[in-house]
DNA sequence: TTCCGGTCGA
DNA sequence: TCGACCGGAA
């Protein structure tokens, strides 16, 4: 039996109730796909039986204030669907007369509507062929088909695109698509998947191979780390203080000044309140040299600024790595960016 | 704390 | 091509 069969198949006995599964009308179908992005089913649920009492048609949605919409969308998340949605059904009403359109071709041009949400109406409400590829397809196959391709590349949505193109029910797609994406959410679920109940656990590269847990492959987006790094100059006649960075952080074992870290930005007078601070320096008051210095990384943004301490202070706890060197030495240390770019400034006390 | 997820716009 | 947009679940 092919794919498509047996999902229909599973579909057939297995298929979640859902209310906007009831129906053929575009709209009722736009307004649970639009709500169902980003968003799971059983969140989504309220909202939908809200919108369909208070907004029953199109033409009630584009003439509700926007006020109205967002009030009724509150609570769920990215609400700039709702400002979109309002746009597009004005649009319906202005270009199509108040009937919304069936065709994935008029659908795409709708703000707010993709390719997913367009595949997904005009296959719903009209049966176009049209394959949906949303989460719950791209890790169903991925895992079948033992695809590793990373999922957020042109390339990766281009295959998955192709291979569900080449999936999909001719003759129901609309049903194989919902197929599909229940069995991604049911049984082929992210964390977790029920393979022991699975209608393709004897034909699953991912089970046979060991590799459900990395199926469908995303590279991660490294997500800029943002820090804030508190430099300390602290001078003895001709000498000044200086550290080197630890092992298994940025620029291990260069050389800087004495530091501390802090997670947001924070003032003089928090930072004189900073326990790492009081720890070292007690009641010295730093004083703020020049304005923050910013340094860019891959994968994260580092916040610099540097402070005078006065001269000789006793300093509590000292460090190992904290030695005193003559300031003519200073040259001859490998530093990082940020402490030369210090130094160019005109900040360093002489 | 990390993961998850469609569309838009820079 | 990639970050912003959001809230909930694991």
């Amino acid at each position: 039996m092919s794919f498509s069969s047996k999902l229909i198949q599973w579909y057939a006995q297995n298929a979640r109730e859902l209310p906007w599964r009831q129906t053929s009308d575009p709209y009722i179908i736009w307004l649970s796909e639009i709500i169902l992005q980003q968003t799971r089913v059983e969140q989504g649920l309220p909202y939908f039986q809200t919108f369909v009492t208070q907004l029953p048609t199109v033409s009630d949605f584009a003439d509700a204030p926007e006020d109205f919409i967002l009030r009724l969308w509150q609570g769920l998340g990215y609400y700039s669907r709702a400002r979109n949605m309002h746009k597009a059904a004005k649009a319906v009403m202005h270009d199509y007369s108040g009937r919304f359109p069936t065709s994935y071709h008029e659908l795409i041009q709708l703000p707010g509507i993709g390719s997913y949400t367009a595949s997904a109406i005009a296959s719903f409400s009209s049966n176009e062929v049209r394959a949906v590829v949303d989460g719950n397809v791209y890790r169903v196959l991925s895992r079948v088909f033992g695809i590793d391709t990373d999922i957020n590349s042109g390339a990766g949505k281009k295959q998955f695109q192709e291979l569900a193109d080449s999936l999909i029910s001719e003759k129901e797609p609309g049903l194989y698509n919902q197929a599909i994406m229940d069995f991604g959410a049911t049984v082929c679920k992210p964390k977790q998947p029920l393979c022991a109940n699975c209608i393709f656990v004897h034909e699953c590269d991912a089970f046979a191979t060991g590799r459900i847990a990395l199926l469908p492959k995303k590279i991660k987006k490294t997500k800029i780390r943002k820090r804030y790094f508190h430099y300390f100059i602290i001078r003895r006649s001709a000498e000044v203080m200086i550290a080197k960075r630890p092992d298994g952080d940025i620029w291990a074992n260069l050389h800087e000044f004495p530091m501390i870290e802090t997670a947001a930005p924070i003032s003089v007078t928090e930072l004189q309140e900073n326990a790492a601070f009081k720890t070292h320096f007690a009641q010295n008051i730093p004083i703020p040299l020049g304005d923050s210095i910013k340094q860019i990384l891959s994968h994260q943004h580092i916040y610099a600024q540097f402070y005078l301490l006065p001269e000789d202070i006793d300093i509590k706890n000292k460090k190992t790595d904290w030695q005193y060197i003559l300031l003519e030495k200073l040259d001859t240390l490998a530093k990082h960016k940020l402490i030369f770019s210090f130094l160019r400034t005109d900040n360093f006390p002489q």
